[in-house]
DNA sequence: GAGAATTTGTACGTATGTATG
DNA sequence: ACATACATACGTACAAATTCT
């Protein structure tokens, strides 16, 4: 399910809903690593501070954690 | 022609009215981008409401499409 | 170790979207 | 219709840290 565009609900409320159910669902396992910003931001056409702002999401709830450079890793 | 206050109609009319007639003469090609609401605001010395109100109108004639964060673009 | 490439961090500037008075 | 404020979103540029060659 892609980002709409007509979804009143803000694109990175939307984009954190997709990764928190491919992780959930099992996409990545613990300690995975997602794929990088710039990856996400081609695969589902928004730019990186979309990106980025659902990612914050994501580790404010303690499902991610992020090291710089590295990328964000699965809790 | 510049919009008119004494005119009783409404002025988002009036600037819809006169921003399809700059397409339609070739002021701006087919996808090309129109100049931003804050530009059109105080090029005809309307608010910005109003700036919207008229691009609305003319995203309703199929005329143009807006695209967040982005701008108008002429269809 | 050196240098290039990759990835996240930060900072702007600009534009549209929404809400309020 | 207007003015204001804030949220959301895009794009760019550069810095910092890490990884790859």
């Amino acid at each position: 399910m892609p980002v709409n565009q007509m979804d009143p609900t803000p694109l990175y409320e939307q984009l954190a809903a997709i990764l928190r159910d491919q992780i959930r669902r099992g996409d990545w396992s613990s300690g995975e690593l997602l794929p990088s910003e710039s990856y996400l931001q081609q695969e589902h056409g928004v730019s990186r501070s979309t990106v980025r702002a659902a990612l914050k999401l994501l580790r404010d709830e303690g499902l991610v954690i992020t090291i710089t450079a590295r990328g964000t890793f699965v809790k």
